[in-house]
DNA sequence: AAACAAAGTTGTAATGATTACAAATATGAA
DNA sequence: TTCATATTTGTAATCATTACAACTTTGTTT
């Protein structure tokens, strides 16, 4: 199976017909590892698919996120962003440059969803924020 | 010392001339663990200070959450909440009705600030999602 | 006390990400 | 083909947040 059959066999089990705007944007998110916004998606498809609209980023994303297929992160004011790699990790976002990282987590407890008086977990979400190496050298300058 | 020279004396500890604006708007994270949006700190607050701008209110969290003094949370899409509970702790939200718990850690690891690459990280923020109690048993019916 | 400067507050207008919605298009079955 | 349904598209609306300039308060200097 090749890696377009791989996302179309995806796409089929979490409920969505394979259309070629859905298969191109979860291609991109599995390929691509930046937490891209909606924009940064539309510019990095929209050459080669110069009909695609960005509502329908916003939806793909949005039932994409309610599937479990991505993940949508809240690391910034400005943007959602989203996450093609939905095994368990954190994230570190520097508050000057908004660069994102990808945070290992090993205390595997720190994953494990908790019992909240019968509320159900559905997911967590484990944010670091913070300067990044980069900035903090160029503000020390 | 009661309790408002105590928000005094904080705001001053901070670096911050106590105006009456933001003791009113300290003093209300101080004693309210509803982790308020600007709006309802306005709707709060609004009655008892006719002229009070919504602006000031953004200002004076932006300022505050810098400083330390209050916690800025990105739980939902929608609006920034705020949490005058600096102490370390995680937060639930229901996906379907927004309410939101604060959630105790027990396991310190989880709220020890991890070194990244040369990173200063100066926040960590747990975040679970999910389904409250009262909404899956309104489900279920 | 008047004059002044600095800090803080206010209201309005602009911004910009996201959503609502209705028209257009594609898909697949009868 | 014809029809029903799902999907996509573009535009217009929404709404939280920010920019900004005017106004007010505070404290200081003369």
């Amino acid at each position: 199976m090749n890696a377009t059959q791989e996302i179309v066999s995806q796409l089929q089990e979490a409920g969505f017909k394979p259309s070629l705007q859905r298969i191109a944007i979860l291609e991109y998110l599995r390929t691509h590892f930046t937490h891209p916004t909606v924009d940064e998606i539309y510019e990095a498809l929209s050459p080669s698919m110069p009909t695609l609209s960005k509502t329908t980023i916003y939806n793909t994303l949005r039932s994409f996120s309610q599937s479990g297929l991505a993940l949508s992160l809240r690391l910034d004011e400005k943007n959602v962003h989203y996450d093609g790699d939905t095994a368990p990790h954190a994230h570190f976002i520097c508050k000057d440059c908004g660069k994102i990282m990808d945070v290992v987590i090993n205390n595997t407890d720190m994953l494990h969803i908790p019992t909240l008086c019968g509320a159900e977990v559905q997911a967590v979400e484990i944010s670091y924020y913070g300067q990044c190496d980069t900035c903090k050298k160029q503000k020390e300058k």
